[in-house]
Parts: structure tokens; C-alpha cells; sequence
RNA sequence: GCGCCUUUAGCUCAGCAGGAUAGAGCAUACGCCUUCUAAGCGUACGGUCAGAGGUUCGAAUCCUCUAAGGCGCGCCA
């Protein structure tokens, strides 16, 4: 627990002890106290609505509960400088800040673990993002995707959950047919043959790569081939083509998985069968009309779901059930699905599925990634993915940036519609919040540069007192907020939180910077003490940047 | 028709399990570099929180309805 963390706990206390001694209520009575960091600072450091609160069970106005309450107060317990009622019935506390020096140390201490907390309390939770089908490039739809399950899954390691990252690869179904068939034709294309693409097949600049790297090097070996030989062969080559490109563009997106978890194996190793059966022992399967039906609607979904067609052959939901099952079975006890917006509509089946299976459906939670619209030149940009017309997750960081647009990507909350305007993004690049946190980051490497040229090292042992002037106080709050605004992240899922908390303590640096210096031959203790300060707000931006994969720029 | 998401400043978005006068960035106007990086700082301008009810000491936030936009509603994946 942090410095910040035990002044808050300890002032907790001692308001819950007012309200006793104050007889203002029972102990069983008395409601969460709650601690808020008032928006303007002439409200103090720390306010209470706890006189508002109990304003029912006292019968009594909150302002005058109020006063009660901070006659009974102990003010040499808890820091306190001054109390001051306010508004409705709000208990300001003005705090000696002078324990916040203590941040300095225990920051330069703890360093790239700086931000970490236990809240998740070693939860078992898995994190299951992009999944793109292999059958072409990643889009924009993929990279916010990436960004935010790849962000997410960082801010659970850090708050404390024990956190593993999955790939689904659909690698069985049938649009993987389907690449083999645009493979085959963009192969014969190559040769100068003529060959049709299949009605569904895919249209991007890859395949028509695959089908020209298969005839520079195989020639027309594959022409006279029996078709099911070349299907066979062009199914697999596509399919190890695609993974291979996906898995590196991931890779260059700073994003990595500890699991690629395979559809096919599902086939092989009997899952799928077990999964059925278990369904059908719990009593949630029928037949009609030739086919095998799963009854979601015993759970809440709109319809009942089919698993195997009248052709014998499974739907796409019975392997993801299977898979849903191996999941729960390896010990995870939350699912998180990260999904594109146009699975939403899944949700309520494969949490009927979870459940018919015997678990608790609450293990399953989906975070929707809504759509991103590419904005070109003021206009809407048109994208498919089957024309392949789709501008891909490769052109967007090779236009705009990789952190900027892991920045962009994690700077918003995922369940809004998302407008990425390229022009501005290119053209106006400075405009850009990720150079202001970049930059903050590297004046403070310059200002430790010269301070080592100086013969001024960053130590534990400086006198942290001298650290006290108004900017430097709201710097340090910011940085004792930064393992809650993480633990907070995670909690309620929301990786933004983590990239508002960083433009913050910026601006916070920012701020500071231009109304103090660091560096000041004059008073080499003052020196020393500043430095400690903006080493640790370059080990807390830092940390902070990882969490959300952008880079922390020593120059710029 | 049903379900999910969205609607906050001219634009793009925050708003933390309901709190005090709703905040940033961009844009606009004006200041700040003989001093550690001006990709910065400061000041000003800018709001019927889509609309209507309700819950309560108190609502952008919770509930209901309405409107607009997006997405989905396959024996596709």
C-alpha cells in the first residue's frame, strides 16, 4: 500500500470514529465512507459527502450534521491542516501535504514496478483478442482491437490479475475453403490463366501475393495437379502464408499472445464431441428438420441455435462452444472476449452456451469494440474487406505512426463509434496528445542528461522536504494517483483510463516545468530534491506508456 | 419489428459506482523563449449534457418513454 493510499485509509478512520463519538449513528449504520478529490482546489484536498449521507438516518440537516460531525473530529491523527464545511454539507480536509514527499523515494525504489497493485488478487482471467480469420490483412477494426485487448490485458497484469492472452485462429471453417480457391485463381492469374475468382472469395492485395510467390517459385507445377491435391496444398500454403504475416504485423504492433489456440484442434482431439455431449446430458439438445439444435433460448437467447446442419457438417458454434468449454476447463475464471461490434449479437448464445454447459454465465464478459470510420480528405472512407479496398492496420501505422496510433486507439473508451481522421493524423501530426506525453518524458531525460554532466545524480537520500511549491505539491498528487487510476482501469475494464491518467500527469509535468527549475547551481539541495521528483515522473510516465504499448522517447 | 452501442462546447472526446460553478485537446483571440527541449506554459471565448417524465437532499451519471445515427438479428464465420 502507498503512502497516498494509508493518509486516505487513516482519514476513512477517522471520519467513521466522528460519526461514532458524534452519536450520529450505530456502527452497523453508517454508510461506505466515500473520499473525493474535489475538482477545485479551493475545496480542499479531500472532501466527504458523509453529512449527506446520513442526513436520513440522523434526521437531521446536513449542515448541521456537519458541524457535529467535525467538532467530533481528531484532527491530529490524520494530516490535517484545516476543515472546512461547504455547499450542501460537504467536509473539506486541507492536508498538510508534506507526507507526499515520501512518494519520491518510494517511486525511485520501486521503479518499472511502480503502479503495481494486488486488486486483482491473482485472478485466473484469460484475454481473448484480435481472432481474425486468416483469409487476409488486419484493418482498422483489428488494430483497435489489438490495441485495446492488448492494453487491457497489460493493466490486469499490473492490478494484480495472473493474466494470459489468446488467439483464436479460425482456421476450419469455410473461409478457409474459400482462400484456397482465391489462392488457386490469383495463382493461375499469375501464370496468365484464366481463372475466376469464387463468389466468396477474398480479394486482397495478399492473396494476389500468394498467388505470384507460388508461381515465381513453383511455376506451373500445381496446373496439371488433380484438383483435390491442389486444393489440399494451396489450402495449407495459404493458410501458414496468412498466420505468418498476421502474427508478425501483431509482432510490429507491439502486441503478443501466450496462446494461438487452433479451430482444427478442436477436430482432432475429440473437444467438439465432448462438448456435445455434455450439452446433451444436461438436456439441451434436439433434432428437427435433419439437424442438431442447441436451446438457447432456455437461457435467455432469441432463438435456438443450430450446431450441426442437415449436411452433417457443424456450424461455427459448436467448435467456439468447445472451445469455450477447453477455456473454463484450463481454470480461467473470467472470459474476456474482445470483439468487433458485428459479433455483438453472439453474446447472448455463448452465454447460454456457458451456462447449459453447467458454468456460471457471469464468467463470460465481452468488451464490444465499436466501429472505427476512416476519414480521408473530409470524407468517409468506404472500406470492405471482401473487395479489399480495406485499408489495413500496416498502411494506417505506416501512414500515421505506431504510437500514435496506439495512442489514438487506447486514448478512447472501446464502446464508442470511432472517427479516425487521417488527414489530421498525418498532416498535423503535432496536434497529436501522444507527442505531448512523449515530450514531457523526454525533457525530463534531457534535464537528467545534463544533470549528470553536472555531477548531480538522482539519489533516495535528498532532502525531500525542500519539495513543496504549488506545482510540485499537484505533481506528486498525480503521481501517488497513478496505482489506483490503474487498479480503477482494470477493474471496470476501461484501458482509457490509463491514457487519460497519462495526459494528465504530462500536462501536471508541463505545468511544473515552466514555473520551476530543476537544474540551479545555487541551491544543489533544492537540485537534488527536484531531481528525485522528475525521476519519478519519468518512471511513472514511463510505466505508464508501456501499459498502453507506446514507446517513452528519450529524445525528441 | 426486436436486441446492442452512441448522442456532452464549432470539431474530436473525457467526465472516476449520483456530489459543489460539467472538463480537456483542436479551432479562435491575446500574452510568455539572454534561464534545464516553445512538440511547452498562461489568459480569454465557447454548453438547453438529444428531448420528456421519474427516483432524491442532489442527476450528464440511475429508471421509463421518445427522437436521431451506427451495428446486428444465417443450417456464414
Amino acid at each position: 500500500m502507498n503512502i497516498v493510499e494509508q493518509v486516505q485509509n487513516k482519514l476513512k478512520e477517522e471520519i467513521k470514529n466522528a460519526v461514532l463519538k458524534a452519536g450520529l449513528a450505530a456502527e452497523d449504520q453508517i454508510p461506505g465512507v466515500v473520499l473525493e478529490l474535489p475538482k477545485e482546489k479551493a475545496h480542499g484536498d479531500y472532501s466527504t459527502n458523509m453529512a449527506m449521507q446520513l442526513a436520513r438516518v440522523a434526521k437531521k440537516a446536513p449542515r448541521k450534521i456537519a458541524e457535529e460531525l467535525v467538532e467530533h473530529f481528531d484532527k491530529s491523527k490524520a494530516s490535517i491542516e484545516k476543515i472546512e464545511i461547504a455547499g450542501p454539507g460537504f467536509i473539506n480536509f486541507y492536508m498538510n501535504n508534506s507526507y507526499l514527499t515520501d512518494l519520491i523515494p518510494a517511486i525511485l525504489e520501486a521503479g518499472s514496478r511502480y503502479g503495481e497493485t494486488n486488486v486483482g488478487n491473482g485472478q485466473k482471467v484469460q484475454v481473448e483478442f484480435v481472432s481474425a480469420n486468416p483469409t487476409g490483412d488486419l484493418h482498422l477494426g483489428h488494430a483497435r482491437g489489438a490495441a485495446i485487448g492488448d492494453s487491457l490485458s497489460n493493466v490486469l497484469a499490473k492490478a494484480g490479475y495472473d493474466v494470459s492472452r489468446e488467439y483464436y485462429i479460425n482456421d476450419a471453417g469455410n473461409q478457409i475453403n474459400n482462400l484456397a480457391l482465391s489462392v488457386e485463381a490469383r495463382y493461375f492469374q499469375a501464370l496468365g490463366m484464366d481463372k475466376e475468382m469464387p463468389e466468396d472469395g477474398y480479394h486482397g492485395a495478399d492473396i494476389v501475393g500468394i498467388g505470384k510467390k507460388l508461381a515465381e517459385e513453383h511455376g506451373d507445377k500445381f496446373v496439371s495437379m488433380p484438383d483435390e491435391e491442389r486444393f489440399a496444398e494451396f489450402r495449407e500454403y495459404g493458410l501458414k502464408y496468412e498466420m505468418e504475416k498476421l502474427k508478425k504485423d501483431l509482432e510490429n504492433f507491439r502486441v503478443g499472445f501466450d496462446v494461438w489456440y487452433s479451430e482444427t484442434s478442436l477436430y482432432h482431439n475429440g473437444k467438439i464431441e465432448k462438448a456435445l455431449e455434455t450439452l446433451k446430458e444436461n438436456g439441451h439438445i434436439y433434432e428437427e428438420d435433419g439437424a442438431t439444435w442447441f436451446r438457447s433460448t432456455a437461457f435467455g437467447d432469441d432463438k435456438d441455435r443450430v450446431l450441426i446442419k442437415q449436411d452433417g457438417s457443424f456450424t461455427y458454434l459448436l467448435p467456439d462452444i468447445a472451445y469455450h468449454k477447453d477455456k473454463l476447463e484450463r481454470g480461467f475464471e473470467k472470459l474476456i472476449n474482445v470483439w468487433g461490434a458485428d459479433h455483438h449479437g453472439y453474446i447472448p448464445r455463448m452465454r447460454a452456451a456457458i451456462q447449459a454447459l453447467g458454468y456460471d454465465g457471469e464468467a463470460l464478459e465481452v468488451e464490444i469494440i465499436q466501429l472505427v470510420h476512416l476519414y480521408k480528405n473530409g470524407e468517409k472512407m468506404k472500406m470492405s474487406k471482401r473487395t479489399g479496398k480495406a485499408v489495413t492496420m500496416r498502411d494506417l501505422t505506416d501512414e500515421v505512426g505506431l504510437d500514435a496510433t496506439r495512442y489514438f486507439f487506447a486514448m478512447r473508451s472501446s464502446d464508442t463509434h470511432m472517427d479516425f481522421d487521417l488527414d489530421l493524423a498525418v498532416s498535423q501530426s503535432n496536434d497529436n496528445p501522444v507527442y505531448y506525453a512523449q515530450y514531457a518524458h523526454a525533457r525530463i531525460c534531457s534535464i537528467l542528461r545534463q544533470a549528470e554532466e553536472q555531477g548531480a545524480a538522482v539519489t533516495t537520500e535528498a532532502d525531500f522536504s525542500l519539495v513543496g511549491a504549488e506545482k510540485e505539491i499537484d505533481l506528486l498528487k498525480k503521481l501517488g494517483e497513478f496505482p489506483q487510476a490503474v487498479a480503477e482501469a482494470a477493474q471496470k475494464r476501461v484501458p482509457h483510463r490509463v491514457t487519460n491518467y497519462i495526459f494528465d500527469l504530462a500536462s501536471a509535468f508541463h505545468s511544473f516545468y515552466n514555473a520551476e527549475k530543476v537544474l540551479d547551481a545555487e541551491h544543489a539541495d533544492r537540485t537534488s530534491a527536484r531531481l528525485g521528483l522528475v525521476k519519478s515522473v519519468q518512471v511513472t510516465l514511463k510505466n505508464a506508456l508501456e501499459l498502453i504499448g507506446v514507446s517513452a522517447p528519450e529524445k525528441m
